[in-house]
DNA sequence: TGATTGCATATTGTCAACAATCTACAATCG
DNA sequence: CGATTGTAGATTGTTGACAATATGCAATCA
């Protein structure tokens, strides 16, 4: 064995039990598609393909089930959760309080670099809008407000804003993409990290909270679109 | 059986699986403080309490683990989580947050109904202030609070809220007793319910978010005096 | 023909046993 | 005497089997 590769496996296997491993490969299993919401989820198939018994996946899927991104029907088994345009909103209600707070304390905290990071990631986001590359951009973004949440200092509040997240993810692979305001989305994005940047607590949580809002309307106008 | 009672066992039988119960009565054995923060918990002690094997119980703690209300170490079991003043801060500032959404919403949108239900709790609030029944404040306390996210008609706000909610419940378990400010707690809930009579969203959601504020800082006032 | 009943199959719910690991204490050695 | 090693008991991790329930299909009957 390579003493450089070993730790990381031994420490896995050391840290982490099956269930938690579990966990992880079913919840990308949902946030890739690759189970896609309102399908049943066969606990003997996931034990067959992940080499294990059945009762670590029940704990994970019991796991998965309070973060919200499966649901459980006595004698009939789990399912992806499908998230409805109506719990989109409520969770956009709560996302948008979280972000002027995540705006606020970023630009209380945030150091040089941080923002620095912020401002390439808008750069390759633009660049990502020029090429058309529509699943770059959604990667990007998402990547953009995990760094946001993380600046914040607040492992709560990066717990809270994930799982919210997670969910609105679950919402979009439901099939409709954004209404295609991916320019506008990151304009957006440059003023907040503007305001992030002037030390303006006050205006990023403004402006990342508008942020929020306007990423509700586009899904608003994207569900219309699909629903007609 | 009576024709009276039978629906409701069925229906809890039919439509709970037992991991659904143990999880709640596990919940409650912490919430009420019967399992005491840091605790070891012992899966086979359960499973003899409850009557079952110890897989439910496993699936049961795995879902209270992501919870936060129970954390899980590998090998060596479960134990009931304990809040850091630290911690419990950064509770708070999600709380905050999300309490000035509550008060904004709520006044939007309670019925006159609702309102005189929650000057209610609060004549109550009063009453066993002047009772000095610090028991009956606090559960008073906290179901004041949850009509409030309740009324605020928004389900995930609701789920959101009341993670956070036990989380610090979990934390003042720990010992410490509020800085006996309940007549000082009870006139800010006056003021929150006076402003969402007046429809002044704002305002109900300032005051509400000041309140959690003030109830952080009286939160450190204890630990500080609890600590020395 | 259409609805209903009964059966076969698949899937979940639960359990009890076994393996792996930890913990505490006693025995041993320098 | 202090540190280390070894061992016994307890506890967790995982498994495979069995029971209970749901589902789809064929057979039956009005």
């Amino acid at each position: 064995m390579t003493p450089a590769a070993a730790p990381s496996a031994l420490q896995l296997v050391q840290s982490n039990s099956l269930p938690e491993l579990v966990y992880a490969e079913i919840e990308q299993l949902i946030l890739r598609g690759e189970l896609i919401s309102g399908q049943h989820v066969n606990e003997s198939v996931l034990a067959a393909r992940f080499g294990t018994s059945r009762g670590p996946i029940r704990e994970a899927l019991r796991a998965l089930e309070e973060t919200g991104l499966v649901r459980s029907e006595k004698n009939r088994g789990v399912f992806v959760r499908e998230i409805s345009v109506a719990e989109a909103d409520e969770i956009y209600d709560v996302r948008e309080a979280l972000d002027q707070l995540i705006g606020e304390r970023v630009a209380d905290r945030a150091t040089a670099e941080q923002v620095r990071g912020l401002k390439a990631v808008i750069t390759e986001m633009d660049e990502a809008t020029g090429l058309e590359d529509v699943k770059r951009y959604h990667a990007l973004n998402l990547k953009f407000h995990d760094m946001l949440v993380d600046f914040a200092g607040n492992a709560r509040l990066t717990a809270s804003y994930r799982l919210l997240t997670k969910e609105l993810l679950l919402f979009r692979l439901r099939g409709l993409q954004d209404g295609g305001g991916f320019a506008v989305s990151n304009t957006e994005h440059k003023a907040v990290v503007k305001a992030i940047a002037a030390r303006n607590g006050a205006r990023a949580g403004q402006l990342l909270r508008l942020h929020a809002s306007e990423s509700r309307a586009r899904m608003h106008k994207a569900a219309a679109l699909a629903g007609k």
